[in-house]
DNA sequence: CCCAATTTGTTCGTATGTATC
DNA sequence: AGATACATACGAACAAATTGG
């Protein structure tokens, strides 16, 4: 199930990694796909001639990256198993933590994809589509008071993004919408970002998602586009500035050279 | 040193998943990172009261992503570890492997990302990042005459976005891009694409890479933005091109109807 | 409800391999 | 070369979970 990847270093594997790479191209060859079961730990052990223990890792090393997942019991066994998106998203999260993305990082991306993937949605989505998109503004009409209700609102509007995200048909593009707004999400809490309600990103949040929803009814790529992208744009204005506040606030206390 | 990523499901986890979590949020509270060792074998058995099994399943899901790396010997044991960009494209890519990417839902992202990412670096390039960039373009300065040569020229033309992409500060725009052109790859060998040299690609090619290198010394991103999404666009036709005649050329004889 | 069969999950003791000093 | 410290691998036994009778 894995395509066998360019190897550039021959480094030495581990033999229970062997093994989880055996396993893998032999799926492959065999055509198995999601559902079929693999041979038992026991057929494993004849067929690999190793002990169990070798054999368990080499399934824990597949299990982990997602490939399968295995049940106890009678009719238990190895199942080859698609990856999840959410355990996609950790595993490249994994790789992005040691590398102290910023906001604009992410901004740099999001104005790319968000504008892109309204402009392809335009005059494709169905009326249950786009009352959908609706319900999810209407769950927010009222300014936030508290930082609760920001923070809620904050993710009822990621949540829309997702859901936006959810009508492409284009997997990979929906994939990095959805990541990337996750990085953010994951960034924000854990810089403690949102922590003052924001009247003004919310009104300017809201009338961008309205008009978004009424350029996709009415087929204006172009017009979703440039919507998206000015919303984009305010966004990201929007949290640097927060970044900078709670910079300025909190950074000189115990980071003060 | 992992997120703690939102937890949807509360999936009941087998031991050595527990444990490999444990030590996760453990690292991350102990502020260790790359390089730090973790304690060994077994003071982590005396640590968390289990077998050797139970560990070592455990190491082998955090080595599995990328986490860690363990050398045996004296002054061995397990160490944290970035997370690679080769292994994040591969854990990545077995996601996709399920989702069946088509070659527009790749461009679709190519034609989003490298416009941005030309406009992005005009005029922040230094010279010798510049001439490193004339070089790979030099290395194919013939037309392709065998199948042979069109793939080198093609991975060739492959490196000079790749070489692009590491000369940008963001870290998830220089991963994108190159793993959607890792990912074009795949899927262009494993249907065999690019079976026949096409001299009227490579001129084009080669052409607007010359463009752009100028627009970029030049510091004229928008000129830098346009050259790359038209080339782009025209690289999608080609593909879409390629695609067709070859399933028209194979598919009949063991797919038909 | 319990029992038996099946399959993964866990433990322990021992032995081997490997790199450092 | 030999001792040491560490991961790696093996094998046999036992435990837990699930299914069906």
């Amino acid at each position: 199930m894995p395509p066998a990847t360019t190897r550039s270093a021959p480094e030495r594997l581990s033999r229970p990694q062997q093994v989880a790479e055996a396993i893998k191209s032999w799926v492959v060859e065999n055509g198995w796909g999601p559902g079929d079961r693999l041979p038992s730990e026991s057929e494993l052990i004849a067929r690999f001639g190793m002990a169990k223990g070798t054999i368990r890792e080499a399934i824990r090393i597949l299990e982990a990256q997602g490939l399968v997942k295995s049940r106890t019991g009678p009719g238990g066994g190895v199942f080859i198993h698609q990856v999840s998106e959410a355990r996609a998203t950790a595993l490249l999260g994994n790789y992005f933590y040691f590398q102290h993305l910023t906001i604009d990082d992410i901004y740099q991306i999001r104005k790319a994809l968000e504008p892109e993937l309204a402009a392809s949605l335009a005059g494709k989505l169905t009326d249950a589509q786009l009352g959908a998109l609706e319900q999810v503004i209407s769950s927010y009409t009222e300014p936030a008071r508290t930082p609760e209700q920001e923070r809620e609102q904050h993710v009822a509007s990621l949540r829309f993004h997702a859901l936006l995200a959810e009508m492409s048909g284009n997997p990979l593009l929906r994939f990095l919408i959805r990541f990337t707004a996750n990085m953010l999400a994951d960034i924000t809490v854990s810089r403690k970002l949102y922590a003052q309600p924001n009247p003004e990103l919310w009104s300017s949040g809201l009338d961008y998602q309205q008009r978004l929803v009424a350029a996709l009814r009415a087929g204006d790529g172009a017009a979703a586009r440039q919507i998206l992208s000015q919303h984009m744009q305010n966004a990201q204005r929007h949290m640097r500035l927060q970044e900078i506040v709670l910079t300025q606030r909190f950074l000189p206390e115990d980071d003060m050279i």
